[in-house]
RNA sequence: CGCGGGGUGGAGCAGCCUGGUAGCUCGUUGGGCUCAUAACCCAAAGGUCGUAGGUUCAAAUCCUACCCCCGCAA
């Protein structure tokens, strides 16, 4: 099939090799401009555009794409393709783009459709404490990830497992579903989403590292899995900001007020947190720090118990 | 020139402001105690104080330049 390819990160990597390695024709990649990463500001591209050009595919790039410029350059080329194929490309798509390729726009999202709509599908699937999310693929329309759904696939969230490595699993299940999508996209029957089991998973800011103590053990345990690797989950000792990088829940309760420190031992501390519940800290990194056990962090910084953190 | 923290035995830190003996908590090695131990006691090894200059009788400490690591912001 003659396709339009619309992504940035490396969630979208797979499906681009997959539609590849079917056989389908891409006409074109359009990512994120390139920009300036990192303390150094070093000019990066994304790992779509690595991808499309060892492949020598034609790359896009638009800054702009509300301009009459823009829709003159872009439209005849969507209208050139069958269909579009948009995966985590990170912007809002104009209706008459949309509306450009003749069999539409199909998204592949990262999550059970209509629950977790948004950026940060993953993320906030595994920080709610779900123990199931998955691939959704979809026909797009003008909004938030309310179009009809295709096909869908679940996996299941293990106890430990953090969106750092939920979110390639997820990446290599949504390419092998849109494949297998494409492939049969006239028998299948687009399904209208229950709009009344819509929830969103909102773009995750910094702010959404801060620990809440007054959340169980449970419910910190779980954002932190899925705020990993951003935004992590930090708490205050003081001024000083501490990255907290592993966590184990407590079985014992306490009856200290959450965010106190209950325990310090020979390797990990202990804070309580809501409801009794109490958090076993074992890996941290203090701001201006490298990530270090609970231990070395225990050695130079003598933690007392009773300490108070957030 | 985006903002900021840091580089001190193997690890994490203190000492720097107010120059003058290399310190703390661990780890390692040896010994002891113990039914036993990740526990306890004793002892030992191990450091060009990031690099290069400068000031000084004397620099981890003050001054200058540079290198490297990290947090934030994007």
């Amino acid at each position: 099939m003659k396709l339009i390819f619309m992504g940035t990160p490396e969630f979208a990597v797979p499906s681009l090799k997959a539609l590849l390695a079917a056989g389908h024709e891409i006409v074109a990649v359009f990512t994120q401009p390139d920009k300036p990463v990192g303390r150094k500001q070093i000019i990066t591209s994304s790992p779509v555009k690595i991808c499309a050009l060892a492949h020598g595919l034609k790359v896009l790039q638009p800054t702009k794409i509300k301009t009459p410029e823009a829709r003159a350059e872009i439209e005849p080329l969507l209208q050139s393709a069958e269909a579009a194929v948009v995966a985590a490309y990170g912007r809002i798509l104009p209706d008459w783009m949309l509306a450009a390729p003749p069999r539409g726009c199909i998204n592949v999202h990262s999550s059970l459709l209509p629950k977790y709509r948004g950026a940060a599908p993953i993320n906030w699937a595994i920080a709610n404490g779900e123990t199931e999310t998955g691939v959704t693929i979809m026909k797009m329309d003008v909004g938030m990830d309310t179009g009809d759904t295709l096909q869908m696939a679940a996996t299941p969230i293990g106890a430990n497992e953090t969106a750092a490595e939920l979110t390639p699993r997820l990446a290599e299940i949504g390419a092998a579903l849109l494949v297998d999508t494409l492939v049969r996209l006239d028998a299948i029957t687009p399904q209208k989403q229950n709009e009344a089991l819509a929830t969103h998973a909102p773009i995750l800011k910094r702010e959404n590292g801060l620990v809440d103590w007054t959340m169980t053990a449970q419910q910190i345990a779980a954002r932190q899995r899925g705020f990993t690797p951003f935004p992590g989950c930090y708490t205050m000792l003081g001024e000083q900001r501490l990255e907290l990088v592993a966590l184990q829940i407590e079985s014992d309760l306490t009856d200290l007020a959450p965010a106190t420190v209950t325990e310090t031992a020979r390797d990990s501390f202990v804070v309580a947190c809501g409801a009794g519940s109490q958090l076993r800290v074992t890996q941290i990194q203090p701001a201006g720090k490298k990530v270090m056990p609970a231990r070395d962090f225990l050695n130079g910084a003598k933690l007392a118990v009773s300490t108070k953190l957030g």
